[in-house]
DNA sequence: CTAGGATTTGGACTATGTCTAACTCTCAGA
DNA sequence: TCTGAGAGTTAGACATAGTCCAAATCCTAG
């Protein structure tokens, strides 16, 4: 079990091409120490927590930068906000529609078959399952 | 193959415990004799071709209505807006993520298998599964 | 024709996310 | 040590999807 720090994050962005700033390491810090599924507003209010250090342009930035270096994954699951996680292995997703939580399932058991073929001209660049569950109360 | 008219619009709202106003039968209308995936704006666009005559806050608030009276689906794969989609039986989607075009794959073929079994005190509300695709070139 | 509930409406409002121009930081070179 | 250029960050204005609300309008039963 690797233990995240500050500077196995620094290590992380450098190997991913991205020049690690004190902004992107706690970024960065804020999604892989807690292996959860967090909004850019929630990534904003952790890294916050003390004192406002960085700015909402910044988080944005360094999500959507995270994004296309292939650090992170975004997962759209509600329409008001989408989640960033740190996980880019291939699984997928429980989404409580109630609470909004949102948890992995790992995919080692699921199969899915019967996919037809692509048309021409096309690639495949992500398959995404989202099964939403709710409390039965 | 079913002509769809207004008429045929008044009944399956009726069916569906919807009272049949006019804005109600337009938007109707315009998602199922297309068969397509549009978004709010989109059948805003429609329905107010020739003369605007139906405003912004009654098709957000029939949308919600068709939603919960599971007369149509929504369909969430792009963070910017929501698809509704008027085919409410089992089917995924694929979505060309260049071009935003979101189509549906009919296939009764696909199969899931390997799902883990719910937490306690928790129920499927559906299953989405969505291909993501692009063009090659 | 009328009253009252259902529906629709414009416009204000909220929230997520983007953009921009100014500012700051870093570090290589003199 | 100083300098300046490029990279990164920032506040705040802006864009846009969607919600909310009080007032206006539209049925429909009587």
């Amino acid at each position: 079990m690797i233990q995240y720090n500050r500077d196995n994050m620094a290590e992380l962005l450098r190997a991913h091409d991205i020049n690690p700033t004190h902004q992107r390491i706690e970024i960065a810090y804020a999604l892989f120490s807690r292996q959860e599924h967090l909004s850019a507003d929630q990534v904003m209010t952790i890294v916050n927590d003390r004192h406002a250090e960085t700015s909402k342009a910044t988080v944005y930035n360094t999500l959507n930068l995270f994004l296309e270096k292939g650090l992170i994954r975004e997962v759209i699951v509600d329409p008001s906000k989408v989640f960033y996680d740190p996980n880019t292995g291939p699984h997928h997703h429980l989404y409580e529609v109630d609470s909004g939580r949102l948890t992995d399932i790992m995919m080692d058991d699921i199969r899915i078959e019967g996919l037809p073929d692509l048309p021409a001209g096309m690639e495949t660049v992500g398959i995404d399952l989202i099964v939403r569950v709710k409390h039965t109360t």
